[in-house]
DNA sequence: CTAACATGTGAACATCTCTTCACATGTTAG
DNA sequence: CTAACATGTGAAGAGATGTTCACATGTTAG
């Protein structure tokens, strides 16, 4: 079905985007934008964070790609970069939900 | 579309997995066992590592279901827990080889 | 039983990364 | 111009993580 034989430079760049969904912190930022277009700031409030690090974070992800921005006044809009990355989050939420098989003996 | 307004527990869990993916080793050792089931001295002997640390990257693995382990005399092989795990590495590597947006300025 | 092979595990070290703090940059309003 | 607001960035410390080494466990063959 699948060959998932890839050159090193497509591993480290895949490995890259994992890392960079793989803090908690930075992924609720992701989740904070994937679906609307949402201010720096109002990032920071709604999760309770400081501008600071919502910002040093969003760099990576908008270095990665995994977001984009949108500069409206002072204000600058952060929204998910493709579709790709909700597919992702997607069937990584399908595999949770997925029902544990008895395999870990 | 989606909501992705996840609970905290969830987000932990989510980040968990992606973490474990984020490390250039262990997602080889991913890519090598998730279409075919691998024994443990194949993986490090086809990636130049040696059991010890593919078995440590291994432990991880199979404690996050990313994989399944089924032991055939004195070799346990490993493979993909399931199929959300090749598809969320498809969609990665869809991600990746999109042509870059012009949209960071 | 012993020997050989395959895998699993614990500890320790070098390295990286997240976070905070202070400050710089950029934008709008007056 | 200055003032106020929003975002960006550099440095430093605390904490987490990958790798190696030595050894334990488990399995098969004789």
């Amino acid at each position: 079905m699948s060959h998932f034989a890839e050159s090193d430079a497509s591993i480290a760049q895949l490995a890259d985007l994992f890392h960079l969904l793989g803090d908690p912190t930075r992924l609720r930022i992701v989740l904070a934008c994937v679906n609307t277009p949402i201010a720096v700031s109002e990032i920071a409030a709604a999760l309770q964070l400081s501008s600071s690090l919502v910002s040093h974070h969003l760099r990576l992800l908008r270095a990665a790609r995994i977001v984009k921005s949108e500069r409206q006044g002072k204000q600058v809009f952060y929204s998910a970069a493709d579709a790709h990355i909700s597919g992702v989050l997607s069937d990584m939420l399908d595999h949770i939900a997925e029902p544990s098989n008895g395999s870990d003996t």
